[in-house]
DNA sequence: CGACATTTTGACGCTGGTCAATATTGGTGG
DNA sequence: CCACCAATATTGACCAGCGTCAAAATGTCG
């Protein structure tokens, strides 16, 4: 089950309602099985844009595959990233009020989502009222997750942010049917900046300091959860820690080059 | 619960469908005449709580007078702002999600809802699929406005988040009929640090430079805004300098973020 | 009038932004 | 296959913005 949801045969590019519900994660609405709508899947290589700021705001997606970042543009053209959505999550709900996209969402990797267009949220909530709840509770569901990635910006400093990202980012792809011990980021660490409110150059600060204190490995994009639920909780991670069994930075320039299957097999 | 009970009595007003499409800001649905639906008022006094987190959720609530503020209790019991809603917002919909409130809304002064309950959300919708989109769109701009705040937090200065912070509450409060010009802050320094993610010192510092600055007049809670278009703009405001347009913090040379405009061309 | 909450202002230190140099990766062409 | 280049990551040095601690001023309520 790592790649396109099983949709029976040949085609895949198809899912039902019932399908979308599981998708979500949410309680399977009832009665869905009675009805016969299907979605159609879009894929997108890296790189393409699913929605555009600004742009007349036609259907809801529900990510199938893959690894999305989400941002708006300010006036001077450079981003704030939202978000990183990935299987299951939910994209496009800010374009409902206003029937234009407030963001961009572009596929960091290879991907592929479920349509929901907008004439079904329209008119399927009148033949099946429970349709509409299941849209309602994913909706509702952003307004949870921003609120708390505002606790998290408005007051942890940078490690502590970067730590409660990684439990976070390893959580959900646990969620996503992946494995959320050791994973592969699609997103640089100025995008991760960018979504948690700081610089690149803190960010890469902070892996190196979660690496030092052994929550972590990191090997460029290359992440080895060591410790989840103390990167869970951590709240303050100061400079000196103390003295870690393992490498000790800085005795060697050149083993530097250990690339990440090396790593594994020393630590096993 | 025992406090809905308390106010429903005898002279509680109410509003029609439409009545509620005017207070929300949205353009009127379409048959919303025709609809004999009217929703219930409660009122509240100073300090009273709308909801609390992790209470069944039981009904949406559209705010039609007074000022609230909504806010999330972490572990240690002190609280981190999330909003400040007042005529016309919407408060609540963070509980459709779990079907229990994910945080709590407490009036500042005393005030009067609008009252939407939870069946009318799901079944009123099968009579009058037009209604489903007016909660859809209300929803969907908070997320709009959440989003808004987050490039506030990221990326501003302390005296450009106050200043913004300003200016977007005397603009609601002129859309709320109230005169823009002269506000009284409903909160208090320390809850507005809590929503920008700032200290109480940091907040009063700032308020200081932007009246010494000419600006604002301020005096205790009352605020005269001088300039709101010099305040919407602000990005920077050192001490006594003229107001330069100069480098925002965080910013980062055009030339490092070519990255989403390679994006949005390779994917055009 | 007195106790308390809120606000203002000051001094100091640390976190994290800024500038800069280097290393590593990945892609392209000779 | 290797040289070359752009993008990304890492690390260091510097310092300023903002948090922290502290005290005084102002406002509020009993």
């Amino acid at each position: 089950m790592s790649t396109v949801r099983a949709t029976s045969h040949a085609d895949a590019h198809r899912s039902t309602l019932a399908e979308a519900c599981r998708l979500l994660g949410l309680p399977e609405v009832a009665g869905a099985r009675q009805v016969d709508t299907t979605f159609l899947h879009r894929r997108l290589k890296a790189g393409q844009r699913l929605t555009s700021q600004g742009e007349p705001f036609e259907a809801l997606y529900i990510v199938a595959e893959g690894f999305f970042k989400t941002f708006v543009a300010d006036e001077t053209g450079n981003q704030l990233v939202l978000g990183f959505p990935l299987r299951g999550d939910l994209v496009g709900a800010d374009g409902l009020c206003n029937h234009r996209h407030a963001s961009y969402a572009v596929a960091l990797t290879d991907a592929e989502v479920v349509v929901v267009p907008f004439r079904s949220i329209a008119h399927l909530g009148r033949s099946l009222d429970d349709f509409e709840q299941l849209i309602y509770r994913a909706i509702s569901r952003e307004l949870v997750t921003d609120h708390s990635l505002r606790s998290l910006i408005g007051t942890l400093g940078a490690e502590a942010r970067v730590a409660r990202f990684l439990a976070n980012f390893a959580d959900r792809c646990g969620k996503a049917g992946r494995p959320a011990s050791r994973i592969t980021l699609p997103m640089t660490r100025q995008e991760i900046g960018s979504y948690l409110g700081l610089t690149l150059e803190t960010v890469s600060r902070a892996f190196s300091a979660l690496a030092d204190s052994g929550l972590v490995r990191v090997a460029q994009r290359e992440v080895e959860m060591c410790d989840i639920d103390q990167l869970r909780v951590l709240q303050k991670l100061h400079t000196v820690t103390a003295p870690r069994a393992g490498a000790r930075r800085g005795d060697r320039p050149t083993r530097r080059n250990v690339t990440w299957v090396d790593m594994l097999g020393a630590a096993a």
